[in-house]
DNA sequence: TCCGACGTTGGAGCG
DNA sequence: CCGCTCCAACGTCGG
């Protein structure tokens, strides 16, 4: 063996429990830890500030805990300082130009792919052995119409997903100057290839069905590594690529705009701020027996630390820090803990291994009386997301609802305009747009949250497809993973999973349960700031003066309701009986596939 | 083939 | 504040 080996790091950005990073190491001579800034994720309409962000911080976290074992993280990309002075300038942009923290320009010319990165790296570098984690082919592209505006993606029947092209590519790439290519799986416990072939060649479709599927696998398929000691360090001027920079960027430098002052108080990305947080919540050992994932609370907030001076455990130094109800993020805010654990984050980019938070999970369990079980218990939680990757890596059309298998086919409607309120945080429900100004500025949303405004949008209230949301998740969430990001949109839309579509959450009663003064909407919509508990979640309802009185004037200083909740989620809650009964009309007969469109004529 | 129990997280009204 | 029932209404699994 021996000679010079590429390790090329996408997801996957931590040095503890790196099956690719292990594989590269073995016998060889030189290692080049490589990242390519992809120019497809460069584009605010693909990825937000907030992960961006996330993104250059976890690969400086990264180059350090590098240079500390005598290697650096080689950072490529083909984007010319001309090119990036143009990004800043702005200009089209399309739908996502007037959205806050979206001003690049599209750009049509993208220098700087995988594809062309590679070739040359691993000619200039003679490699002989390639590394990189294995990944399910999940990408999601941005909106696309049909002219008749049926349908919502493109319907060409080959259409494969960007993560796969792209590695298809960089594997031809490799063959092409006769190096070896090793992806061995590092994102998930368990192989989802190896969950399928387990469950007779598909995917598990329900929870109960995956976790007797894995029993019977035994085992998580890898162990455990700890980080290397010590690494072999890379050929001296590897960087030195004709064509192409290389170093991490600011965001700013990447187009993005400033970051906004309520993003600053969320999440710090990298391995050693993921494995501090991890130690900090098993260090609470009562919370994660208790830890019942339904009984969490929406409504409290991501603590406002400093990006510079990270408590080492923020539990600890939470503790005793009244939750705030002022509006805004003012200075000295008290910390806020959140009621889950705040790691997906960490997660979806690979900061934290998901075997290693398991094992400690289960050494924890161990040592305890009683603890809470899945699917709710914290285990549960990470069990989830394996039960997604098997679905996601078993179901072609995965991303969207036509062609796609494990979806009810629903006509639902298209309105632009309700889309972007939605996406905008302008539906003149103040549960719904303080969530969505969450993800606008802090790129994160408690589960329940989720659950809330992906209800309203899809089979709740406004009857938009679920493939809008998927769309604005994407770009906005820190730990946007497409597998979980569309499973959850299957869910929660009453298109797979979960059927009992007459369970609609109200954006009015849900969060009085947690919240009725309403501290986490004057948190996010100060412009609410001063409108009386009462009227806090429906403020439409508040008389004139009582609106004066507040500063704030509904249908003026803030939108009244879109839509009337209790008429649009009765009138939906019958579109989707019909589009069930549609379905099985289709299915009942041993007809075939969910080809179909659903038919009109459906029994009642 | 039928029937009942179950499914991570609904709301409203009642006692 | 809790636990319970009902609400028009679900599909899946196992006996």
């Amino acid at each position: 063996m021996g000679g010079n080996t590429v390790v090329w790091f996408r997801k996957g950005l931590r040095l503890h429990d790196n099956p690719a990073l292990l594989a590269a190491l073995d016998g060889a001579t030189a290692v080049m830890p490589l990242f390519i800034l992809d120019p497809h994720f460069l584009r605010p309409q693909n990825v937000g500030g907030a992960r961006m962000r996330f993104l250059l911080e976890s690969l400086s976290d990264l180059d350090a805990s590098l240079r500390a074992r005598s290697s650096r993280l080689i950072v490529l990309h083909g984007a010319p300082p001309a090119w990036l002075s143009e990004a800043r300038r702005g200009g089209g942009g399309g739908r996502s130009a007037a959205h806050r923290g979206c001003g690049l320009t599209l750009f049509t010319a993208r220098p700087g792919k995988p594809e062309e990165v590679l070739p040359r790296a691993l000619k200039a570098w003679s490699a002989k052995r390639m590394c990189f984690e294995w990944c399910v082919a999940a990408r999601v592209q941005g909106a696309k119409r049909t002219p008749d505006g049926s349908l919502h993606t493109p319907r060409t029947r080959d259409w494969e997903p960007y993560a796969q092209a792209r590695d298809d590519a960089a594997r031809q790439a490799a063959q092409a100057v006769n190096c070896e290519v090793v992806t061995p799986v590092g994102h998930t416990m368990y192989d989802p290839r190896a969950v399928i072939a387990a469950n007779k060649g598909s995917p598990p479709l329900t929870y109960t069905a995956f976790l007797k599927v894995i029993d019977k696998m035994g085992g998580p398929l890898q162990p455990v590594a700890d980080a290397p000691a010590v690494l072999p360090s890379p050929l001296p001027n590897a960087e030195a690529l004709s064509g192409f920079s290389h170093g991490i960027p600011e965001a700013e430098a990447l187009g993005y705009p400033p970051m906004d002052s309520d993003a600053a108080v969320a999440f710090v990305g990298g391995e050693t701020q993921a494995l501090r947080m991890l130690e900090a919540h098993l260090a609470r050992t009562q919370w994660v027996a208790a830890f019942d994932k339904p009984q969490t609370d929406p409504t409290q907030r991501i603590l406002p630390l400093s990006r510079t001076a990270v408590p080492s455990n923020p539990f600890e130094a939470a503790k005793g820090a009244k939750q705030s109800d002022g509006a805004g993020p003012s200075s000295g805010a008290p910390l806020l803990v959140p009621s889950t654990t705040g790691l997906s984050p960490y997660l979806k980019f690979g900061c934290l291994s998901s075997r290693l938070f398991a094992r400690r999970l289960r050494e924890l369990e161990k040592s305890l009386k009683m603890h809470t079980q899945p699917p709710t218990s914290l285990m549960g939680q990470l069990l989830w997301r394996e039960f997604y990757y098997a679905v996601a890596t078993g179901t072609p059309n995965y991303e969207r609802m036509v062609g796609n298998k494990v979806s009810r086919q629903i006509p639902w409607a298209r309105d632009e305009a309700l889309i972007a309120a939605w996406e905008n945080a302008r539906t003149g429900f103040p549960w719904i747009d303080a969530a969505m100004t969450q993800l606008r500025t802090q790129g994160w949303m408690h589960h329940l949250a989720r659950h809330c405004v992906a209800c309203f949008l899809t089979r709740g209230d406004l009857y938009q497809s679920w493939e809008e949301g998927v769309r604005v998740f994407d770009r906005l969430l820190l730990d946007a993973d497409p597998a979980l990001n569309i499973g959850n949109w299957l869910w929660l839309s009453a298109s797979a999973f979960f059927y009992q579509y007459f369970r609609v959450y109200s954006p009015v009663a849900f969060p009085k349960k947690y919240d009725p003064k309403g501290a986490y909407v004057r948190h996010f919509l100060p412009v609410l700031a001063k409108m009386p508990d009462k009227y806090i979640y429906e403020p439409w309802k508040a008389p004139l003066d009582v609106q004066r009185a507040a500063g704030c004037i509904i249908g003026k200083d803030y939108p009244a309701p879109i839509v009337d909740h209790e008429t649009a989620s009765k009138a939906n809650m019958d579109k989707h009986a019909k589009a069930y009964a549609a379905h099985k009309a289709a299915h009942g007969g041993g007809g075939d596939d969910g080809d179909e469109k659903p038919s009109k004529k459906a029994k009642k």
